[in-house]
RNA sequence: GGCCCCGUGGCGGAAUUGGUAGACGCUCACGACUUAAAAUCGUGUGUCCUUCGGACGUGCCGGUUCAACCCCGGCCGGGGCUACCA
């Protein structure tokens, strides 16, 4: 016995997600066609690192860019949209550690759970042109592009300072130390002098500052935080001349840096580094120098130290004599707060115009002399005492630059640095090149072999690739590339003496530097891509990824890409021309008595209270915070797919808040998509038992109220279109649901209601296709098509009736609306106003007052000013 | 410290970019159906005033305007990036 037929129909996500899976797949409904005379889009998500669970996050990340390649190919677009893996890289080597799983092993098993996770949320990729980063194709093409930019001279070797990570055992990019900690490990970086691999980022600093502006289809911030990374400012470098030698110091003078050379008369002082080579050479005589250099290189890089660190110095009682006035002396300190990695490692002081030039002047009693002054104040009586000056203004005290502007003072200081050949103008930048040596295994081998007689030799072409050993062990501590027993020994290319091979390997953002143009020619076993394919589909259109790469990822392949077209691999500088960042997932935390977190399912709300579920114990809700494994505060996105859907699962994501802000996890979120989607399979299923025609069979005339229903039907698919082409997922759903509301709420009882009803429900279930995939198919064979949606159009607007014909606005006397009035679009003015003061509540407001004026904005409102 | 963003009901968020603030959803309450529950459907849900109706209301204070969530000035609060960058 049943009760199914007091019982709606439900929805069968299960078998109905798969039945559509399959056949997308068999007909490779997804396959991007290289020769297409359809025009290309580009749509690409920032590929995942394959650690063999999906989390929320990537079921966003991925939604967002299903949307838009199944709505743009509804569009007539011919659609690339690739996947890969991002597999290099430590975890894989950790994990090797703990499970004692080989890391290739590991990372082949991640891929394969992972695309099976991938594949039940529905998303429309192209997986014939699936790589993988650890792939031998794909490194062997990546070790060509090496050698390309070493002979152009991009990628080069130096002895340099680097940060080194404890934990992880490695050397990391500038960009991948945040706050003075490894970005991955959390350990405190060390600072370290080694010979590296070096990409020559900083050739394109100008590039890539100007390349930005051309960038307007990104969010302003990632602009912004690209400038602030690159850091470019302008000055002047100048020498102070020493009157003595300096035993151990190779120059007669000391290099500065400045951008205020207009504030050159306000100098009081000179300071070095403590690493600075003067400070080196002096401290060979000096015991409490070298102490004092010692204590400065002690200090720590964190917020908080820089915060609280007093400004110090050591007065090395050198004196030189300011450039354009001999009489001035100004003395030589070494200062903690002065950067031997920015610049020349040495400044002027202008204390009256520099906060930290302040502090340290008024630490050690050093003259302070203002030279800028604000407009409005007197010169005699300006005095700067805790707070420096450096706002705008006018000079003075200060020769020939008195009287100017900030602004025209620094052009005419440099151009008298210039003539008096003193120093010169100069463009600084913070960005600094691109280190990509890796003490790791699981990395691409940077083909490079080391003779003792020619030094360092490239790997020939035709010996490439240089293959990742796989018989390596992980029994003893740093890189078991170096520990290989054969592996690194290698007889020279050049002239046969034994040689060593580089065991480093290359950092994995080289690997994610340009694999979206490795999707364009997947499988060419002879060069990285060719350039005609590439050029088919590059520049991505879309691109679709996290904000935590607004710095790293997205700046390098930015470089990447203009240095492949200088060794003419393609003809392009800006790899992405659109991009969009999505917002974190977050869900709110628990911790029991203890403070041990607690998974969600651990606990559940009892009267209004939480508390855990097995034991009835209080449980303390905390912050609702991004979703990580430590915190315990995930939803895994498979059972959430188990128990509602795909399609569920996608609407939620895509509904509840703006995809660039963060989202919040609900369980009642998820309960409201889950209900949305079997109401809309309700709504067709029963509409479709009391018969509709079909549409091929259009009434010659409609009634009023099924000429209605239509207008809202081509007006709601305008709206959500519009809204889906601004990335407003969440506002085209809102109006979906009104059309839905709207829909509910029609009673068809004549043929041609009918037959609007059914135009109504067939738009619903076209337009919901790029969120809603699976159901929509399903309603679309059920409503008795044969072609299926992921080929068919989007539907057509019939803009006569999209458009409103009749508008209701408010009537407001003395700016407080007091009626609403229906007037038809573009009405006169003189009807509206005459409309409006017609109005009884209008009138009554009015009370036999004088009208002073009535503003008529059309179609906006109506405002009745009385006195 | 510097640069930038954001403050709208109990909650997530709308608002055609200066023109009816609170769409849509969630929550909650009541009602219908049911022996009952679930599911579903209906009604209500910014605050205050006893109601018809009205007053107030977009972090706070002020300004511009016929009209301000939106523009300007100043505060307060939250967040991001960056950092002794000369």
């Amino acid at each position: 016995m049943t009760t199914s037929s007091a019982q709606p129909e439900r929805y069968n996500p299960k078998s109905t997600e798969a039945k559509w899976r399959k056949i997308w797949n068999d007909r490779q409904s997804f396959k991007a066609d290289d020769d297409s005379s359809k025009p290309g889009y580009y749509v690409l998500e920032m590929f995942p690192y394959p650690s063999g669970k999906l989390h929320m996050g990537h079921v966003r990340n991925y939604t967002i860019g299903d949307v838009i390649t199944r709505y743009k190919k509804a569009r007539g677009f011919a659609v690339l949209h690739p996947m890969g893996w991002d597999a290099f890289g430590l975890p894989a080597e950790n994990a090797a550690l703990d499970n004692n799983a080989h890391p290739k092993t590991w990372t082949y098993d991640n891929i394969a759970a992972m695309k099976k996770q991938f594949e039940l949320l529905g998303l429309s990729f192209d997986w014939s042109r699936e790589v993988a980063t650890c792939d031998v194709a794909y490194y062997h093409q990546q070790q060509k592009i090496f050698l390309d930019f070493m002979r152009h001279d991009i990628a080069y070797q130096k002895e340099a300072e680097v940060n080194w990570d404890p934990v992880d055992n490695c050397v990391l990019a500038n960009e991948e130390v945040i706050d003075g900690r490894g970005w991955r490990s959390g350990a405190l970086v060390e600072k370290r002098k080694l010979t590296q691999w070096f990409f020559r980022i900083t050739k394109y600093a100008e590039s890539l500052i100007d390349g930005l502006k051309t960038l307007n289809e990104w969010p302003e911030k990632v602009v912004t935080m690209q400038e602030n990374w690159i850091g470019k400012s302008q000055g002047v470098r100048f020498k102070f001349n020493l009157l003595d030698m300096v035993p151990g110091y190779g120059e007669k003078n000391i290099e500065v840096f400045t951008t205020r050379p207009d504030t050159i008369f306000g100098a009081s002082f000179v300071a070095i580094a403590a690493g600075h080579p003067l400070a080196t050479a002096l401290a060979k005589t000096d015991p409490a120098l070298a102490a004092f250099i010692a204590e400065c290189q002690k200090g720590g890089t964190a917020a908080a130290d820089i915060e609280t660190a007093e400004k110090l110095g050591y007065n090395t009682r050198l004196k030189v004599p300011h450039p354009f006035d001999k009489k001035i002396e100004l003395t030589v300190w070494v200062a903690n707060f002065v950067l031997m990695g920015y610049g020349t490692g040495a400044i002027f002081g202008c204390p009256a115009h520099d906060q930290r030039d302040l502090d340290f002047a008024n630490k050690y009693t050093l003259p302070v002399r203002p030279v800028v002054i604000p407009d409005g104040e007197i010169a005699e009586a300006f005095r700067v005492t805790k707070l420096a000056y450096t706002a705008p203004g006018r000079l003075f005290n200060s020769d020939f630059l008195n009287g100017l502007e900030v602004d025209a003072a620094k052009k005419v200081a440099i151009k008298k640095f210039e003539e008096k050949e003193i120093g010169t103008a100069e463009t600084q930048y913070r960005l600094r090149d691109w280190g990509v040596s890796r003490q790791r295994y699981w990395g691409c081998p940077i083909p490079i072999i080391y003779c003792p007689d020619c030094g360092t030799v490239p790997v020939a072409e035709k010996n490439l690739p240089v293959l990742l050993p796989e018989d390596v062990t992980f029994d003893k501590p740093g890189n078991p590339l170096d520990h290989h027993p054969t592996w690194k020994y290698v007889s020279c290319p050049n002239c046969g003496t034994n040689a060593t091979r580089e065991t480093d390997t290359m950092g994995t953002f080289v690997d994610s530097s340009w694999y979206f143009m490795r999707f364009c020619d997947p499988h060419n076993k002879d060069k990285p891509f060719d350039k005609k394919k590439a050029e088919k589909w590059l520049p991505v259109d879309q691109y679709i990824g996290g904000i935590e790469h607004a710095v790293l990822h997205l700046l390098y392949a930015r470089f990447f890409t203009r240095a492949m077209k200088e060794c003419g691999y393609i003809d392009l500088e800006e790899p992405f021309k659109r991009l969009f960042t999505q917002g974190m997932l977050t869900h709110q935390t628990f911790k029991d008595a203890n403070g041990k977190w607690l998974y969600p399912e651990e606990v559940e709300k009892r009267d209004g209270k939480w508390v855990k579920i097995d034991d009835g114990t209080a449980v303390d809700a905390g912050d609702v915070i991004k979703m990580s494994k430590s915190k315990k505060n995930t939803i895994e996105p498979t059972s959430s797919i188990d128990a509602y859907g795909a399609d569920a699962t996608r609407l939620f994501v895509m509904s509840d808040s703006p995809a660039d802000k963060d989202l919040e996890w609900s369980t009642a979120g998820i309960d409201g998509a889950w209900r949305f989607v079997n109401k809309l399979y309700r709504m067709i299923s029963e509409s479709l038992d009391g018969g509709l025609p079909n549409l091929t069979e259009k009434p010659s005339s409609f009634s009023d109220n099924a000429t209605a229903l239509r207008k809202i039907t081509h007006r709601s698919i305008q709206v959500f279109t519009d809204s889906l082409e601004k990335f407003q997922f969440n506002s085209a759903l809102a109006r979906l649901r009104e059309f839905t509301n709207e829909i509910t709420a029609f009673k068809a009882s004549t043929m041609d209601e009918k037959w609007a009803l059914r135009e109504a429900l067939e738009s619903v279930v076209r337009i919901i296709n790029p969120f809603m995939p699976h159901l929509s198919e399903e309603l679309w064979e059920t409503m008795g098509h044969q072609a299926i949606l992921a080929d068919s159009d989007w539907p057509v607007i019939d803009v006569e009736l999209a458009r409103r014909d009749a508008v209701t606005i408010g009537v407001q006397v003395n700016g407080k609306v007091r009626a609403t009035i229906t007037l038809p679009v573009g009405c006169d003015i003189k009807i509206a106003e005459e409309t409006a003061l017609a109005h009884k509540d209008v009138q009554a407001w009015i009370d036999g007052k004088a009208i002073k004026k009535v503003i008529v904005v059309p179609d906006r409102i109506v405002n009745v000013v009385v006195a």
